[in-house]
DNA sequence: CGGTTTTGACCTGCGC
DNA sequence: GCGCAGGTCAAAACCG
């Protein structure tokens, strides 16, 4: 898993920390989705990795594709099958590929799905790959399930005073621990799922070092529970970064690159006038993509599908489930939580 | 008060 | 066995 592709990440991201300057203590200008842009449905959210579907992973609101740049291009997302998923903004992320190196050269080579079979499945541009582990023996660590995924993140001028942006979803995450990374300029951040007590699904977040604008993120264990239906993340979620790192922040405000700044702005600029909150509603077709995925069985996308978690979340209302909190990478994962009243 | 983040210390797996 | 690096723990500080 990802012990097998360790390397590749690594030196992935060891060859964008070459070309790209630290962003340690990265800026902190704010940047963020549009929360209002597009109507939810707990349905699009889950953990690729359990049952409980995990929001980040699953979400399928549809983003605007100029978000991601020309990274995006049209299409679902190809199945082992070589049945084509309906397209929507995860189908036309999404890249699951056991062997494949996650968030590598997507800017050279067309994205590649690869089965778990070495075979190539699709060659949609993606902006996200999971990477489901084979079942070779790990080089390191414990044998442990992993699901690395990419997602596009938000410019280094969206990052904390650490320099890490979290995306956030709906699952509340505590962080534990951060650690730098060697050959890393981006410290890695560990979190758990703080939904529930004895939950042991835990998340890693870092930054992509052959792109910055890529998050790594790694899924490790399971969430026993299904996905909340209001986050407990509250109380510390909003803090503020501790008095010595304000002067920092207003350095780092000062002296965002022009690439932090622009990409905030083309992002919000971009992203919501694709999304009328007032006329978004989940298509059938999205529907339809987690039945077929459903159907997949032990293909990499079924991990989408499967067995719904029991909450009754279909009486949340939005203000508990906010959709936009996956797309929210501001400083906290658990912040949006909150309902807001 | 109950939740979070931060961060240094500690633990543990892996390579040599 | 040792050292390195990654992963986790836990106390302190903070927030609503």
């Amino acid at each position: 898993m990802m012990d097998n592709y360790e390397g590749d990440l690594s030196d992935m991201v060891r060859a964008a920390a070459a070309e790209t300057p630290s962003q340690e203590g990265g800026a902190a200008a704010e940047w963020q989705f549009s929360r209002n842009s597009i109507n939810y449905s707990p349905e699009y959210f889950g953990y690729p990795f359990t049952y409980t579907k995990d929001p980040l992973v699953n979400q399928t609101p549809p983003i605007s594709e100029h978000l991601y740049n020309s990274s995006i291009v049209g299409g679902g997302v190809m199945s082992r099958d070589g049945v084509k998923r309906p397209s929507n903004i995860f189908s036309r992320m999404l890249q699951i590929s056991p062997n494949a190196k996650p968030c590598e050269n997507q800017d050279k080579n067309p994205p590649i799905l690869v089965s778990n079979k070495g075979g190539l499945i699709s060659g949609t541009s993606s902006a996200l790959q999971i990477s489901s582990p084979p079942n070779a023996p790990t080089k390191r660590r414990k044998s442990q399930a992993k699901k690395v995924i990419c997602i596009p993140a938000p410019a280094p001028a969206n990052s904390r005073a650490t320099g890490e942006v979290v995306p956030s979803d709906l699952w509340a995450w505590r962080k534990y621990g951060q650690k730098p990374i060697k050959g890393s300029p981006y410290p890695r951040g560990y979190y758990r799922c703080s939904s529930s007590k004895g939950c042991s699904a835990r998340k890693q977040v870092e930054r992509s070092r052959t792109d910055p604008n890529m998050l790594v993120i790694t899924y490790t264990s399971e969430h026993n529970h299904p996905w909340p239906t209001q986050r407990n993340a509250l109380a510390g979620s909003t803090r503020s970064q501790p008095a010595k790192n304000v002067k920092e922040e207003a350095d780092r405000k000062e002296t965002a690159s022009p690439i932090q700044t622009n990409c905030k702005e083309e992002a919000d600029h971009r992203f919501e006038p694709q999304f009328d909150p007032a006329t978004y509603k989940p298509t059938q077709e999205q529907d339809s993509f987690f039945a077929d995925l459903g159907e997949i069985g032990d293909d990499p996308l079924s991990l989408f599908g499967e067995g719904f978690p029991p909450a009754d979340h279909t009486n949340n209302n939005h203000s508990d489930l906010d959709p936009f909190s996956f797309y929210d990478w501001t400083t906290t994962t658990a912040e949006d939580s909150s309902p807001k009243s």
